[in-house]
DNA sequence: GGCACCATGTAATTGGTTACATGATTTA
DNA sequence: TAAATCATGTAACCAATTACATGGTGCC
């Protein structure tokens, strides 16, 4: 049902103060947007699938003026087949499907002035991105510093500003080179 | 059946020479690689339903000392079609599932030294990529300069070069700072 | 004889998203 | 009273890959 990668992502939320899927959900939106997604309908399904594997424990809580939850708990067991994940080679590289890049090789059928428009909407939207990711680092830095996960969580955004702003120098690059012409 | 993307990837490519299912393939998996990907099971019924749609005619060629094949040719009403995709905005950003950073993330339940040898690998990857990158434009730049596609297919090749020298920036600086702790 | 290359195609399966369904509480 | 937030879940659908199926030619 769902891949083995998905399900220590969500195992792993489990490690970080997250313990519905609706906080699991959050989180995947706010610190691990740049390189993760998860929709709710994997993340019920897959929760039940942990508790199955015996990695993760649930329990219904009620709580006042809120709607009732389920929390889950990692177990010794999820805890190991955690570990045991992450020391595994990471496989190949992943291909990326980018299409201002499939669009920009069938280029020469269209006017310049229009790719170039293109690739300034491009830049723009990577701009934001950046923003973004500066500001979640920031509030990383002031905020959870005593966090043990911290230290991972930056370098991770790291990584993301870095390849941002180098696709951002590209568009210039590329936006000059195209008004050459 | 199949996204309107790889569609036009398919008719785009019918424009470049490539003319069969297998010559698309061959040219997918050398030159659009780096942003794009498609496997046969996708190819064929789309070279069909491009048909279908009129925005391409097959034909059945008979060839002395090769297996018959299929040449395919874009019609005008998919050269139409062609352009008009190509003027449509680009869509917002996607989203990268990255499996390294997705472990990066959770590394504090791991020893420094396993996470150091992961990333070393991941940019000795990297850097297999950035070499095939090169490989290709330089190939590009020595054999096609004539061909009226390849100032396009050279740009998104330097959109590769770029973020993945970023990428292998990253590592190293991700790597020293994890020794230093 | 076997491998590499040329060439086409389909069925089963996978891994996911989207839309749907429900409902309580708080705040404007 | 309407919208936002908290909260959980499933069924239908989608786009793609993988595995399977077939077969000719050239070369070592």
């Amino acid at each position: 049902m769902t891949k083995e990668n998905t399900q220590f992502a969500i195992l792993g939320l489990l490690t970080t103060g997250c313990n519905t899927g609706y906080t699991i959900k959050q989180m995947m939106d706010g610190s691990l947007n740049h390189f993760w997604k998860i929709s709710y309908g994997q993340i019920y399904p897959t929760l039940k699938l942990l508790v199955d594997k015996g990695y993760a424990t649930v329990e219904e809580t009620k709580q006042e003026g809120k709607p009732d939850k389920k929390e889950y708990q990692i177990t010794a067991k999820g805890e190991e087949a955690l570990r045991g994940w992450l020391v595994n080679d990471v496989p190949n590289l992943e291909t990326i499907k980018n299409e201002l890049l499939l669009k920009l090789f069938f280029s020469r059928h269209q006017e310049n002035t229009l790719t170039i428009e293109h690739i300034q909407l491009y830049k723009q939207k990577l701009q934001e991105r950046y923003q973004t990711y500066e500001t979640i680092k920031n509030d990383l830095s002031k905020h959870h510093m005593s966090n043990a996960d911290a230290t991972f969580w930056i370098i991770t955004l790291d990584f993301g500003l870095i390849t941002t702003k180098a696709a951002i120098d590209w568009c210039e690059e590329t936006i000059s080179k195209l008004m050459e012409v």
